[in-house]
DNA sequence: CTGCAAATAGGAACTATTACGAATTACAAT
DNA sequence: ATTGTAATTCGTAATAGTTCCTATTTGCAG
């Protein structure tokens, strides 16, 4: 059901080709990775997998690219404190179940609670984006977590 | 329909009497403000409105009652990274619509999408958390964003 | 092939949050 | 009331993820 990384990865260097972005080396590399990895790494963990292809890429780079497709929306970021920034490719409706214990993230297809109309004609909230996050143990660490 | 921000006030305080914290001034102060405003305050936001009635308290203090507070599920902390983490004191289910122009967050009552119990059945996540946020911008907002 | 605006690399700067240790204090027991 | 003490607070230093800066490099249109 899920939809395949060589199509998400054509539709966002479709997307940069059409807005004027020049496809730079490390630029293929990040998208590559987005597209493939489902397991909202970090960008720490993406400048780790991406100079494995492009040695000379800076951490700088990853920051502004990662920046870059977020704000085209072609990614999503999860913004964090206690632990790094994570981010996603897969931006369908989903919730992200995230272990409180090993940081795992995975996701979970789910309807929107709301819809962004209701709220919008209720407040005159217009939204752009949605984030829905359920915080708990994977059943790896539920057994450690008891 | 929202609860009376004194109930709120009496259940943290009776909270962390029960579990034989002690009442200082600065976390009753803290208590005060949380659960008077709704405005999904920040750390900083919460220092400076508390420094107004005790004014010795520190920033740290802030932060450790803050984190105190949400040990214990008294209050929700909201993570991010492009702006202060903020504080809500509503710790009932629902959405925070969270303005990406003037940082305001309003709350929407709303169920959740997927019960922690078919997640929990079907995956073998335990969630004890959730996190529902909508990003866009507020009616105010919205019109210079067009 | 050429020119140049866009993009990159590397390191410095920023800043919200956490850590730490000395001084203070709430509160139970006297 | 007074006292003892473990909990709490204050102020500052440290931390670290992210952003900023700028000289250099490069994709790509013409």
């Amino acid at each position: 059901m899920a939809i395949k990384p060589e199509n998400i990865k054509n539709f966002i260097i479709a997307a940069l080709k059409e807005k004027g972005f020049k496809l730079t080396p490390q630029r293929l590399q990040i998208i590559d990775i987005m597209a493939h990895d489902r397991s909202h790494p970090s960008a720490m963990t993406v400048y780790k997998k991406a100079r494995k292809k492009v040695p000379s890429i800076s951490i700088s780079t990853v920051y502004l690219t990662l920046a870059l497709l977020k704000k085209y929306g072609l990614i999503k970021e999860l913004e964090f404190n206690e632990m790094d920034n994570r981010y996603d490719g897969n931006t369908t409706k989903h919730v992200n179940l995230i272990c409180a214990d090993c940081g795992m993230i995975d996701d979970f297809e789910a309807e929107l609670p709301v819809s962004t109309n209701i709220i919008q004609k209720r407040t005159g909230f217009r939204a752009f984006d949605t984030r829905m996050e359920y915080y708990g143990y994977c059943r790896k660490c539920s057994v450690k977590n008891r």
